[in-house]
DNA sequence: ATCCTGTGCTATACCGATAAAGCAAGGATG
DNA sequence: CATCCTTGCTTTATCGGTATAGCACAGGAT
């Protein structure tokens, strides 16, 4: 059997030595000029230490001083994995986060209801010192959340009552209205996807909002789903020229380019009939087919930021001042528009 | 401050109770039986534990009976993260093999060096109670995780001495090699890229030997890099057409579009000129543009395959007899071929 | 009346660490 | 010479559970 390499523990050591494990205790976590504990001795507990392998078991450490050091990520949009492209990007950011605060990283993503609830019920067993919640703001645990005053930060997607980092979407919806009033367009069509994230709203009221100040006018026809492009394009083709949006915002990036390809392949050329944005700048692997011109996103900082501001809650014991944080976001320009 | 909320423990129903402790323990941990508990007392504990809303700690558990229940991963490809587009499947496949099992998953993906060796730490310091390795063969903790005889299983890549899951790379090697040969082909182009993975060399040589007994020749002109993909062309170009290789063949599907891009930009015609062949068969956004022919890879397969193989070697102290696992690979034909 | 057995629970130790208080020996101080 | 302070450790309790042994009592057998 693979067990475990003989266990070293801190009574070993002290045995060895015939100094108490307190002794030991002091020396290895740094307190031994606390506890006045001789330079002979600390040399003598830090060789046999060295010798033996002694690591401190974690665990026990964690029981003791009731934090484990292990913050958890859960996501609250049913259907969103890991392997959705930007969760990606949230990982990579959640993971060096982590890394530069000393903590380790838990997973609770399984792409139903049951995963905030265990994120939840980790805070409450112990296993996870707080939460980063990736999710919709109405989620029925989000009100236990509150009410328990758990430490959870939000990321990506407001949450009322909770802190918050997410990108700053008014400033993207701004940037794109405004690029794309430069162009000479002057009628825009908005196409959502998810609906629970108060992000893809953000994103619509800002680009109305701009447009409406630049004299633009902006449709919406509702969702585009995975495989309703061609119908939402033949509507755009059957609406009269004059009255025709001449450029669709998609809320993001992987709508736009399933509206892309589906213009394509009905022959609609893009951009000279009709522009399109996204909004996330993934890397695509369309580089040199299809440029698009979307709103870089930075996720991973994001997500980043959202575990600094997890453990300085966590460590400071109080929430930071500014609990709703927006990173800048940048407009990048492709061929789309 | 978001204090975690009153922790009740076991300790507090039993005061409220008066009875001892290890009466409420063995009622709520369902060894009410063995230690004979009276159903009216077992009765009353259990609705006590609810009023309070008894949860209990993790941690404590974890320290008494010496494991977790947390499963970490860890890789050792140097550069790789979580941003990789077939590392996003791996990550859902160990999400849900670790639901399957009851397991949490920590993550150590630090695309650097210290990734594996802080995995190793974490056995060592008892915060994991086994790990799934996602590396090269030759690095230098697998050495010492052999000695220790650490519970790691390796997926994707074998590594000597330790129990793998991966694909079959070799019948993937093999379909791909009858499938140019059908559609023609004698002549095939091998461009692997990582170098220190043992799937990229197993597929190639399974090429290699398929295409030896079809006949069939293979070149390998090294790595293909990201941004050498034109000279790669070029030299192809410029070889006589009687001696040019009619197919490449990818290590993997990115470095298989970035090539038929390169290709694309340099108006060589695919696959009437020149065939091109993937390997992952992960969705990509070009879909309706290049449907790219590959090999199909249950790479989520893989990675939950590997957390069960991990948590029976955990669970029964002795690693299952086929410690070697292959899963099976599909062919894909796409209009690269 | 004594022994035995089963029932229903309690006492104690332990997992591996840390916090807080205690305490012996030696030198300085009054 | 008694007191105080410092130095250098040790003791004890604790974190929140679980494993193991033990123990009091009731009822039947001898």
């Amino acid at each position: 059997m693979p067990s475990t390499p003989k266990l070293v523990t801190i009574q070993n050591i002290a045995d060895e030595l015939s100094v108490s494990k307190m002794t030991v205790s002091a020396v290895l976590s740094g307190k031994a000029t606390d506890l006045r504990i001789s330079a002979s001795t600390q040399e003598r507990v830090r060789t046999t230490a060295n010798r033996l392998g002694y690591r401190p078991n974690e665990v026990a450490r964690a029981l003791r001083r009731k934090s484990t050091k292990i913050l958890g990520f859960a996501t609250g949009h049913n259907g969103l994995t890991t392997s959705d492209p930007w969760m990606a990007q949230i990982l990579g950011g959640l993971q060096d986060g982590c890394r530069e605060v000393g903590n380790d990283l838990l997973l609770h993503c399984h792409a139903n209801e049951t995963s905030v609830e265990n994120a939840y019920n980790a805070v409450l067993d112990g296993r996870v010192d707080g939460i980063i919640y990736y999710g919709p703001p109405g989620h029925q645990m989000t009100e236990r959340i509150r009410e328990q005053r758990l430490p959870v930060v939000a990321i990506v997607d407001e949450v009322p009552g909770l802190p918050c980092i997410a990108a700053d979407d008014t400033s993207g919806g701004h940037l794109l209205a405004e690029h794309l009033h430069e162009r000479g367009h002057r009628h825009l069509l908005y196409a959502p996807q998810l609906m629970d994230s108060s992000s893809v709203l953000n994103r619509e009221a800002a680009v109305i909002e701009r447009a409406a100040a630049l004299q633009m006018e902006v449709a919406n026809w509702g969702k585009v789903t995975a495989g309703s492009e061609q119908t939402f394009l033949n509507r755009w083709l059957q609406t009269p020229p004059e009255r025709r949006p001449t450029a669709i915002v998609a809320w993001d990036d992987e709508t736009a380019i399933r509206i892309w390809r589906a213009a394509r392949a009905m022959g609609i050329r893009v951009p000279q009939e009709l522009a399109i944005t996204g909004f996330d700048g993934l890397p695509t692997q369309l580089e040199g087919i299809c440029d698009l011109s979307t709103i870089v996103v930075p996720w991973g900082d994001v997500a980043c930021k959202g575990i600094h501001t997890l453990h300085s809650i966590l460590t400071s014991g109080t929430p930071p001042d500014q609990t709703q944080i927006r990173l800048p976001v940048a407009l990048r320009i492709g061929d789309t528009t």
